[in-house]
RNA sequence: GGUCCCGUGGUGAAGCUGGAGUUCACGCCGGCCUGUCAAGCCGGAGGUCGCGGGUUCGAGUCCCGUCGGGACCGCCA
C-alpha cells in the first residue's frame, strides 16, 4: 500500500468501488476550474493519475501547488462522467484543501502538450518534465525492465557482483573519461567503458555466473541511441557454449519484454553475420520489413554493360510500389540524391530502373542491357509495374553496405513501431579488413574473442575468413548488445596477438594485468552485454534514449539543468597537480 | 572534424516578393460565473525576432559570421 501519515490513497486508484470512503490525497494541482465563489473543481495529480475534487468554499490554489485534499468519494452526477480519466466515474466532495506548498507557474504545461516543447527547456526543468505522465511511465518501464532482468538472472543462478568505477586506463577501445589522482599527482584513473575486464576475472575467480546492471561511460559523441553514461546488463558464464549464453541472455530479454508489454515476443531469430550482410546489407538488420538484397552477379555474367562486366558482386533491391508508393515514384531529382548517397558510402555508382507495363525497363542504362538480361532481371527481382529497382555492382562488402543503407533509408519505420523483431547475429568475422599502417588484420570485436574452431585451419593463411564465436543482439535495427566466447588459453591468445602484430612483450605491457590471471586456471567462459537504455526506449515507444533516462545530457554532452560540465577553480586543480593549457588559438 | 534542419512574449506556432514588434492558440494577472473537466465570458500585462556584422531609405524576412538545439556521418575495439 502507498498510504502514509498524510494520505490514504493514490490519486489514480479510486474508482466506483471507493464510493463512500473518506480519503486523503496528496499531490499537485493539475488544473482548476472555478465557477464563482461557491464551486470550484480542482484536479489533483500524482504519478498514478488525476482525481477531481469538488471545492465548495473559496480556496486559492494555482497550477502545481502541492496540496492535501480530504473528502468523501462519491459517484459523479448523471451526465458529468469523464470517460477520458480512469477515475472519471467518481469525484471527491466536501473537500478540505490544505496547501502544503505554493509554486510558481511552470515554464511549460505539465502534461502531454510539453511533448512539443524544445527539449533543451524540458531538460533545464527536468524535475517538472518528469512530473508528466509520459516520463513517469517511461521511468517505470525502465524499472520494470531492471526488475524483470534481475529476477530472471537470479533464477538462472547468476550472482550480482559490483565492479570498480575507478580503474586503470586501458589502451584499446572507446575514448575514456579520466579521473586525476589526488594522492598520485600526474596519474589517472579511468572510468569503465564496460566491466569487461572485471567480469572475466570473476570467471577466473570461480564465480561461475556473474551479472550486473552496470553503468558504462564512453567519451564519444552522443546520438539518439548514445549517451556518455549508459546502463548495460553485463553477464558472464563459465563452462559454456555460445548456445548457453544466447539462451540465458535471451531469457532475460524476453522476461523484460513480457514485464513491459504483457506478452512474449516471438522467438528470437538467428542469422549469421554473412547472411545478414548478404540479405540486408548490414550487421544489425531490421527484420520488420522486406526489400531484401537480391543476388544478381551470375545473371550479368556475360553482360556488355561495362559498369557490370567483371564486377565481383552485383545486387539489387526492389522498391515495391504498393508498399512504398512515394519512393517507387521518385523523380530524377530524388534518384540523383540516392545516387549521391550511394557514392558517399563508397559505391562507384547506382543504377536505377523503373518497371513499366509488361516488364518494360525505363533506365538510363537500359540501352546497354540485352532483352534477355532485362527480363531475367525483372523476374529475379520479382518486380511488377511501378516498382523501382536499385542496383549496385562493386566488391561484395561495398555492394552489401550501400544497398543495406538505401534499404534502411527508404523502408525503415521508426524504431519503436511493432512488431518487435529480435534477432541474434552470429559468427561475426574475427578480423575486419587490413590496417593500412601496420598491414595487419584489425580485430572485428576485441582481441579476446575465441576464433571459430572450424576455421582454425585458415587462421594463419587466410585470417580474414576466420569467424569468431561472437554475436550481437539486434532489435528493430538497433544493436542492443554484443558478446562472445572468450579466449581462455594463453597459447590461443598468443596466436591472435601474433596475427594482430602484437608481440609477447607488447601484449604483456598492454594487457599484462589482464593476461596474468589467466595463467592461474581460467575456465572456458563467455558472456554478453546489452543496453538497457535502448531496450527501454523501444519498449516504451520512444525513438530516443533520453526519453527513458531521468537526467540525460544533450547531444553536445551538456546538462542544461546543472550546467555541467563547469570550470573548477585553480586551487582545486592545483590539489590534483593539474594546470590548464591556454585555450586553442582560433585561426 | 563534416552534412542537413531549427532558433519570433513563459510555451507552441504564423509572419508571403524586405515596408511600424503584427497575428493566433495556450499559459500568466485581474474581474464575472454553482457541474466543469485542456471549462466559459470580459479586461490586462508580457517580446533587443539567439547574438554580431553587412546590403538597403527601410531587415524577423536577404547575405556573411557566430552561438545554441536536433538528426545523421566520422567516432563508438
Amino acid at each position: 500500500m502507498r498510504s502514509t501519515a498524510m494520505r490514504t490513497h493514490m490519486c489514480g486508484e479510486l474508482d466506483i468501488a471507493s464510493v463512500g470512503k473518506t480519503v486523503s490525497l496528496c499531490g499537485w494541482v493539475a488544473r482548476r476550474r472555478e465557477h464563482g465563489e461557491h464551486l470550484a473543481f480542482v484536479d489533483i495529480r500524482d504519478h498514478s493519475g488525476i482525481m477531481q475534487c469538488v471545492v465548495d468554499n473559496d480556496v486559492d490554489v494555482r497550477s502545481e501547488f502541492v496540496i492535501r485534499v480530504t473528502g468523501l468519494v462519491r459517484a459523479r452526477p448523471e451526465g458529468t462522467i469523464n470517460s477520458s480519466l480512469t477515475t472519471g466515474m467518481v469525484e471527491i466532495g466536501d473537500c478540505v484543501v490544505e496547501i502544503l506548498n505554493s509554486a510558481e507557474p511552470p515554464p511549460f504545461p505539465v502534461d502531454a502538450r510539453a511533448d512539443d516543447v524544445d527539449e533543451m527547456i524540458r531538460l533545464k526543468y527536468r524535475y517538472l518534465d518528469i512530473r508528466r505522465e509520459r516520463m513517469q511511465k517511461n521511468l517505470r518501464v525502465r524499472a520494470q525492465i531492471n526488475s524483470a532482468i534481475r529476477k530472471e538472472m537470479e533464477t538462472n543462478g547468476f550472482v550480482e557482483v559490483e565492479t570498480p568505477f575507478l580503474m586503470p586506463s586501458t589502451p584499446e577501445g572507446a575514448r575514456e573519461f579520466l579521473v586525476p589522482s589526488r594522492k598520485e599527482p600526474g596519474s589517472f584513473f579511468a572510468l569503465p567503458q564496460s566491466p569487461q575486464l572485471w567480469k572475466q576475472l570473476l570467471m577466473v575467480a570461480g564465480v561461475d555466473r556473474y551479472y550486473q546492471i552496470a553503468r558504462c561511460l564512453r567519451d564519444e559523441d552522443l546520438r539518439a541511441d548514445r549517451q556518455y553514461e549508459f546502463m548495460q546488463l553485463d553477464a558472464e558464464m563459465s563452462f559454456v557454449s555460445q548456445d548457453d549464453v544466447l539462451e540465458n541472455i535471451g531469457r532475460a530479454v524476453v522476461a523484460a519484454a513480457i514485464a513491459v508489454t504483457g506478452e512474449a515476443p516471438p522467438e528470437i531469430e538467428r542469422i549469421t553475420w554473412h547472411d545478414a550482410m548478404n540479405r540486408f546489407g548490414i550487421d544489425k538488420p531490421d527484420l520488420r520489413f522486406a526489400m531484401e538484397l537480391i543476388e544478381l552477379t551470375s545473371l550479368f555474367a556475360g553482360t556488355e554493360f561495362k559498369a557490370f562486366a567483371g564486377a565481383s558482386c552485383i545486387k539489387g533491391i526492389c522498391v515495391d510500389a504498393k508498399t512504398y508508393p512515394e519512393a517507387a515514384a521518385f523523380g530524377r531529382n530524388k534518384l540523383d540524391g540516392l545516387t549521391d548517397r550511394a557514392k558517399k558510402i563508397g559505391a562507384k555508382g547506382l543504377v536505377w530502373m523503373k518497371i513499366g507495363a509488361d516488364g518494360a525497363v525505363d533506365s538510363p542504362v537500359a540501352k546497354f542491357l540485352s532483352d534477355s538480361e532485362k527480363s531475367a532481371l525483372v523476374s529475379a527481382m520479382g518486380a511488377t509495374e511501378g516498382d523501382l529497382l536499385l542496383l549496385v555492382a562493386d566488391e561484395w562488402d561495398t555492394t552489401c553496405e550501400v544497398l543495406g543503407q538505401l534499404r534502411n533509408d527508404i523502408g525503415r519505420p521508426p524504431v519503436h513501431q511493432g512488431p518487435y523483431k529480435y534477432v541474434w547475429v552470429t559468427e561475426f568475422p574475427l578480423f575486419i579488413g587490413i590496417d593500412p599502417v601496420s598491414g595487419r588484420p584489425r580485430p572485428g570485436h576485441h582481441p579476446f574473442c575465441q576464433p571459430h574452431p572450424d576455421d582454425m585451419s585458415l587462421f594463419e593463411t587466410e585470417p580474414l575468413k576466420v569467424r569468431a564465436l561472437a554475436y550481437d543482439l539486434v532489435l528493430n535495427g538497433w544493436e542492443l548488445g554484443s558478446g562472445s566466447i572468450r579466449i581462455h588459453e594463453p597459447e590461443m591468445q598468443r596466436r591472435v596477438f601474433n596475427q594482430l602484430g602484437i608481440s609477447d612483450e607488447e601484449a604483456d605491457k598492454r594487457f599484462g594485468f589482464f593476461l596474468q590471471p589467466f595463467k592461474y586456471g581460467a575456465p572456458p567462459h563467455g558472456g554478453f552485454a546489452f543496453g538497457i537504455d535502448r531496450l527501454a526506449a523501444i519498449l516504451a515507444g520512444e525513438e530516443n534514449i533520453r526519453e527513458v533516462i531521468a537526467f540525460p545530457k544533450t547531444q553536445s554532452g551538456l546538462d542544461p539543468m546543472t550546467n555541467a560540465p563547469t570550470p573548477v577553480d585553480p586551487a582545486h586543480l592545483a590539489e590534483l597537480g593539474l594546470r590548464l593549457l591556454p585555450p586553442p588559438a582560433s585561426s
